[in-house]
DNA sequence: TTGGTATATCGGGAAAAGTCGATATATCTT
DNA sequence: AAGATATATCGACTTTTCCCGATATACCAA
């Protein structure tokens, strides 16, 4: 787990929302209701909520993947993204002991 | 204080390490010992133990700055830096917070 | 097995960051 | 006032990031 790249997901506007959002998904993904929060929220909503193109919002989820902010389940044809909250907790760490 | 900017500022290997030196001038800056610590170190000091050119890291420790991560006293034709832990008060905020 | 839907990956152009050497500015010394 | 020293800023080049459209892959449903 590299220190640089923890800090570098964090460093896009996009990508700090993204894991703000995450943290509420009832509240701030609504549509997900019928498919339940247990999973996490799907890429499809977290895309339109960013108003970004899919592609980039993948690809944004990846690099806070790596960064082990969030953790991913696939479920049929869906992946579903919820936060990672041990990576946090090391940030946490990080920050305190390290920086 | 923007929260980007502090995330960018700390994605540079460079920049943690010399976060980090800052933590405990006496040890990571013996040469410093015959002006004092009260102010900071200069930044001639942390330029050689950094081992890049004198204007990349004046321009790291602005950046530092902009981020409110550290604070500078200009004595004489010297500028000390040291941290600024408000700053990290305030990164642990929104760590807590806003992420 | 043929579409349809959700996500991932690829290729690229524009903008930003990393890093340097050269130069400017500020201050000190003599 | 002139030279020396410490730091900041400038201009340039390279690498990385941002973000897109197009395409590939995986899975589902008829």
């Amino acid at each position: 787990m590299d220190q640089v790249e923890i800090f570098k997901a964090l460093s896009n506007k996009s990508r700090l929302q993204i894991l703000n959002w995450l943290k509420e998904p009832e509240t701030n993904f609504p549509d997900q209701a019928e498919y339940g929060y247990a999973n996490g929220v799907c890429v499809g909503q977290i895309q339109m909520k960013t108003g970004l193109t899919q592609s980039t919002v993948s690809e944004y989820l990846s690099t806070l993947q790596r960064a082990g902010l969030v953790k991913s389940n696939r479920v049929g044809q869906w992946t579903y993204y919820q936060r990672n909250e041990e990576g946090f907790a090391i940030l946490n760490e990080i920050i305190k002991s390290e920086i």
